[in-house]
RNA sequence: GGAAAAUUAGCUCAGCUGGUUCAGAGCACCUCGUUUACACCGAGGGGGUCGGGGGUUCGAAUCCCUCAUUUUCCA
């Protein structure tokens, strides 16, 4: 091993994540252990690792190891997933630098591309986690569009078709003009954005003018036109109908007219309806069914025609518009409303702001289209998978997302999973020439299926079926994933799936609650009638150091793998895991890795002590009480450890550990034993210090793999056997807590601190040796801390008195009264002065314990154990006022 | 517009069903120190009327109401 006085990540890595692979230690296979798995949540394959993962990573990392070092049966498999809309969008830039278009490639050539892409760069992440330390079964690794797991997508679609649980149907759906597709209602990310509200003014046809006769009543300005006040002055030419409300005295002569649409003069009707909110706007509605979700089903509920879709696939004008045809939305936005200023039909113009809705993959803004599409019924799935949390079936960790949970599931929309691409798996509908269409998976069985037709079709030939074009959504892929990984749908009774399904744990971020989460709950309710996992521990954002996201265009991201090479992978993980409370938002910033990597390296230079102890057996242990105290401190912080990792408070366990070792190891017990400069330390002690060091790096390895492997293969602890390695090595149980021996212990290390003070107050040297006398007024026995008084405090000589020791500085620890014995003069009037201030807080405090223990109410309410504290603390001051009153006398 | 959660030291967060000297931790900060594992260090120290205001209670960071601010989800 190396002597230099920094730990170095770079030399040992490589090393053991190498042999890690090589004995096969991150394998599993079913046996009679109890199993603890993990489906990874699948990371894109067009992915390159963020922050994000290495929070979701590192966290399940340490689960599965800690479960494998606690000899369960540890599988934690991982994989890809394909990404329809993302992969695609690349797969597409990079033919056009090659100067290939899309459309001019088939099915087929296209896909060809897309898999070589794939094998060459879908794979890169999963190499970055190895950098990390993940300890992947990568012998499972599994990609969502491989042949098993594209079998079940498909055979899922055809089985649930069968049940009805999946419809076409023609739909309002989120259109994304630039991916080309549409997506799911969750896939849309509203941001509100500063936009306009056009004033337009729709004239009165003139016909319905002549037609018939006006109320006197009626304001004639009114009368003339109307106007609508609305963001999309584009849509104008498809829109089908002005909506007012019915109970709006201003409108009520003109329900039932006709107005012109500006520009293309197209007569529409005025119709009432409740809908129409009277406030907003102008009261005036226009209404464009098949460019507006609401006005979609305004259109449904009157029938209105025409139903005009006006935008093509790329959001540009087509001929149905009439005018401005091949023109784009926004830029047509700008012309018409020019025009319609030009025409006399624009009022006014107001800043607005509303609320529009982006695709969460391309950024471009949705437009609502409407097509024929494929849903998923969700009512059915729902419920069982709202039990599912609401019974603790499935915890939700932390628990705070159970409302929101709730809320959606008890809200639940159908689910489109048609997306207009080419990569990801194909709609199983066949579609007969007439238009009618059969499920099944090849052609041939479409064709048998189409023979059950009513009528059944004449003179049809297989090839005259055409299968739909259409992939389905990439996240009905990834809801199948942990029952998919283990072959549970091929063949659903064998060995793994049987095991290790259901899952433990889940790893994952809020923002795919219900995108992926509960869908897969759903999906498991509905293929093997069994939960997917149990607990779903939902880590919170990685943003900046400023609170913000982050994200390529602000740049505010740092690369993970530079971050692994400048502070060493183990203290990159501790740094993620430090300030990383479940479900909340983690602050990342630089500073905690350089923690980490600090906490590395002092681990590292306590190990160069002890290996550095000469051991003399002839020698006699002076440091048994040390070695029973920390022996005690190490259980206990193991319970407090333990405790927190059941409720997953990883970053308390970690921080836990972290005091356990640097203070109470470091800088407390090793302080304690540790021989004189250049002298041997006796076998007894050196035996139980390196034991101690055992216990801590097995405990510190799942946090800290990499440096505790290298430091576990230090001759110190003797010869190991080729797989006798930290990871696989028994996680430390908890021992017998000596209770009053750590409270004494602390009582001692009080009285360390305030000898230090006493220094550090005056100025005295360290190494300025000082003669301490004990008035001990409890039963402490000083006599078996002795010891580790002089060594900590550097004490020559102690004595133990029965009277004050007049002229010497003084403290008190509990009710025991100390005084050092200084060459300078004390300070009288300071020494006086500390006195009072601390009598008048003790009496202060004696009045409020006496003011509680006085009233009537208390002594009657409280409970026995809450009064017998107050009588405690009560005696508690009042013998310390006595000390003190008695200090402040001799002074 | 609707719903939920949060607000504790300069920063990031603990603080369980109200009751030990309960106001805590880590980092940052200040003073001192190159002592023989470690300056990526050691010793010591200073920081908060627990967002504001009411209320319940013998007792409130903790329960209730209200206001403010922030975040998230939904429309």
């Amino acid at each position: 091993m190396s002597t230099a006085t920094k730990y170095n990540p770079q030399e040992t890595e490589d090393k053991w994540y190498s042999y890690w692979l090589e004995k096969r230690f991150f394998h599993s296979e079913p046996d009679e252990r109890e199993p603890y798995t993990i489906v990874i949540p699948p990371p894109n394959v067009t992915g390159v690792l963020h922050m994000g993962h290495m929070l979701n990573n590192t966290i399940q990392d340490v689960l599965i190891r800690k479960a494998r070092m606690q000899g369960k049966n540890a599988c934690w498999v991982p994989g890809t997933d394909h990404a329809s809309i993302a992969t695609e969008a690349k797969v597409v830039a990079m033919l056009k630098e090659q100067g290939i278009n899309k459309k001019d490639l088939s099915r087929e050539e296209f896909l060809k591309y897309a898999w070589e892409w794939k094998e060459k760069y879908g794979g890169i992440i999963l190499e970055q986690l190895k950098k990390l330390g993940a300890s992947c079964d990568w012998d499972r690794t599994r990609f969502t569009m491989e042949e098993d797991l594209s079998d079940a997508v498909i055979d899922s679609f055809i089985h649930l078709y069968k049940k009805g649980l999946i419809y076409r149907g023609y739909r309002m759906v989120n259109w994304d003009p630039q991916g080309k597709t549409a997506i799911s209602d969750e896939e849309v990310i509203r941001k509100e954005v500063n936009s306009k509200l056009y004033y337009i003014k729709y004239f009165v046809s003139q016909k319905d003018e002549t037609a018939e006769g006006q109320p006197s009543t009626i304001n004639h300005q009114l009368s003339d036109y109307v106007t609508i006040a609305t963001t999309r002055p584009e849509t104008i030419m498809a829109d089908a109908a002005i909506f007012v409300n019915p109970n709006d005295e201003r409108f009520k002569h003109l329900v039932g007219k006709k107005v012109l649409i500006p520009l293309i003069n197209r007569e529409i009707e005025v119709m009432a309806d409740e809908y129409v909110d009277m406030e907003f706007g102008t009261g005036c509605l226009k209404v464009t069914p098949a460019h507006d979700t609401n006005d979609y089903e305004l259109g449904l509920k009157y029938n209105l025609t025409p139903f005009l879709d006006i935008l093509d696939d790329d959001a540009k004008l087509n001929e149905k518009a009439e005018i401005l045809v091949g023109e784009d939305r926004f830029v047509a936005r700008k012309k018409i409303a020019k025009m319609l200023e030009e025409a006399g039909n624009l009022e006014k113009v107001e800043d607005y702001k509303s609320q529009v809705g982006f695709s969460e993959r391309t950024d471009a803004v949705i437009e609502p289209k409407v097509s024929l599409q494929w849903f998923v019924k969700m009512k059915e799935f729902a419920q069982p998978a709202l039990d599912d949390v609401v019974n603790g079936e499935v915890n939700l960790i932390p628990n705070k997302f159970e409302n929101t949970y709730k809320h959606w599931m008890e809200n639940v929309r159908d689910w489109n999973i048609s997306r207009q691409l080419w990569w990801g798996q194909r709609i199983p509908a066949w579609y007969l020439p007439d238009g009618t269409y059969v499920i099944a998976k090849t052609q041939e069985e479409a064709f048998a299926e189409a023979q059950n037709l009513d009528p059944k079709p004449l003179n049809l030939k297989p090839s005259d079926l055409k299968q739909d074009e259409d992939v389905m959504d990439t996240w009905f892929s990834s809801w199948l994933w942990p029952i998919s990984v283990f072959d549970g749908f091929k063949n659903p009774d064998n060995k793994d799936f049987n095991y290790y399904y259901p899952t433990n744990d889940l790893v994952t971020a809020p923002e795919i609650l219900f995108f992926w989460v509960a869908r897969m709950i759903m999906a498991g309710r509905e293929f093997t009638g069994k939960k997917p996992f149990t607990n779903v521990y939902l880590t919170g954002i990685v943003r900046d150091k400023l609170g913000r996201k982050m994200s390529k265009s602000l740049g505010n991201s740092p690369d993970p793998i530079g971050l692994i090479e400048k502070y060493g992978a183990d203290g990159v993980r501790v740094g993620m895991l430090m300030s990383s409370p479940a479900g909340n938002d983690l602050m990342f910033d630089e500073a905690y890795c350089e923690q980490g990597r600090n906490f590395a390296s002092k681990i590292w230079n306590a190990f160069r002590l002890v290996k550095g102890w000469e051991a003399d057996a002839n020698l006699a242990n002076p440091n048994e009480q040390a070695i029973a105290w920390f022996e005690s401190r190490f259980s206990e912080a193991l319970v407090e450890i333990e405790h927190n990792f059941k409720q997953y408070r990883l970053s308390e366990a970690l921080m836990a550990t972290y005091k356990l070792v640097w203070d109470d190891f470091c800088a407390w017990y090793l302080e304690m034993v540790k021989p004189a400069y250049q002298q041997p330390v006796d076998a007894a002690t050196k035996a139980a210090t390196v034991n101690f060091f055992e216990q801590i790096l097995k405990l510190l390895h799942p946090f800290m793999p990499f440096l505790t492997e290298e430091l576990y293969h230090d001759e110190l602890f003797g010869e190991r056997s080729e797989m006798d390695c930290c990871i696989v090595a028994d996680y430390p149980i908890v021992g017998a807590v000596n209770e009053s021996l750590l409270k004494e212990a602390e009582l001692v290390k009080g009285l360390v601190s305030e000898i230090r003070n006493v220094r550090n107050t005056r100025q005295i040297s360290p190494k300025e040796a000082l003669e301490l006398s004990i008035k001990a007024n409890s039963d402490l026995n000083y006599n078996n801390w002795l010891n580790i008084v002089y060594k900590l405090a550097n004490i020559s000589k102690a004595d133990f008195v029965s009277d004050k020791v007049v002229g010497a500085a003084s403290f008190m620890v509990g009710k025991d009264e100390f005084f050092i014995p200084l060459s300078q003069n004390v300070d009288a009037d300071a020494e006086k002065e500390r006195l009072t201030k601390e009598l008048a807080y003790l009496q202060g405090f004696l009045k409020s314990v006496d003011a509680k223990l006085g009233n009537e109410r208390f002594v009657q309410n409280a409970k026995p154990e809450i009064i017998e504290n107050e009588r405690n603390k009560k005696a508690d001051a009042e013998s310390k006022i006595a000390i003190i009153k008695e200090s402040l006398a001799a002074l």
